[in-house]
DNA sequence: TGTAATTCATAAGCGTGCTTATTATATTGG
DNA sequence: CCAATATAATAAGCACGCTTATGAATTACA
């Protein structure tokens, strides 16, 4: 079981980006969900909610640019938002096509406790970090992600 | 629109460490499907075959440990990778309610192309890192992978 | 030995993401 | 003005993770 036993053909699979990313970021969710189950709002609905607390009345489509999520996703989202009361859809006076999203009145005193639940989270998530190890990972995380969304956005072109 | 406008209640949940990696993994795991589709593997399925490369022969509770992800998860990706013949379960003799995983003769060929796959896929993400600051990136992601491993493994237990 | 506890695999049901396709409405260009 | 195009929302169907629960087999121990 040494270290080389991990390795395939010449790549170690322990150490790939994708592998790793995908893991670390699951086990945070996991670990905020199972945090934030007493408050009744998973990871996702959490994000939408402080996206909206930001940018109260856009329509779907234009919040699930901010997401970076397709709008079907989001769709879904508002569905099991919407009958737990969080959020509300309203017609768009001006465009009969979209649906404006606006917070409830039960949504708004939930924000410091989904914070605290980040917070906590975080914490153990960063436990052994130093101050500037923590900026430099969500520095580092920031330019992979502008770099994928760049390329995702224009669906998979690729193929060659 | 200015920078501090992403601020809710003093928390700027833009550089959120969740938030960030979970969006981040996302875009990741989109870019792979997007190129891997023409193998005809998910990057949950690429990531099963490296394992079985390196540990053929162990039952499901085992492979899904070293995963991290609940064994229901594997039985159902299993299930999925079977019928498409990438892996076989057989009975263990020396205990009858296990099922041990070997890869299949049609899996075997094609690791260089799921590598190629990632190289690509990370070679686009990583654009604009040094050398050092991938290094970095990882053994980072790898810390904090760590501390949440042992968190989620009891549950949780916290809720206080 | 024989019962209790544990472990292995899986079912049921759900959340959140995706691709692809559809309907309704808006917008644009001839 | 009206046909072509684009956009907003959603449906259908899938992948993959979870929690909770169950049956079967094994292991521990009294």
């Amino acid at each position: 079981m040494t270290k080389s036993s991990k390795i395939v053909l010449g790549f170690d699979y322990e150490r790939a980006l994708g592998f790793v990313l995908y893991e670390t970021a699951r086990l945070f969710n996991k670990r905020f969900d199972q945090k934030a189950r007493t408050i009744g709002l998973t990871r996702a609905q959490c994000q939408v909610l402080f996206r909206l607390a930001v940018h109260e009345g856009l329509n779907q489509a234009r919040i699930a640019e901010l997401l970076e999520i397709e709008p079907i996703s989001l769709a879904r989202l508002i569905d099991r938002m919407e009958e737990a009361c969080w959020v509300e859809r309203r017609p768009d006076p001006a465009d009969r096509r979209a649906r404006l999203l606006y917070l409830t009145a039960k949504a708004k005193p939930v924000f410091e406790r989904m914070i605290a639940v980040g917070f906590e989270t975080r914490a153990e998530a960063q436990a052994g970090l130093s101050n500037a190890e923590r900026e430099k990972l969500v520095d580092l995380l920031l330019r992979v992600r502008g770099n994928l969304s760049e390329k995702s956005a224009d669906g998979g072109e690729q193929a060659r």
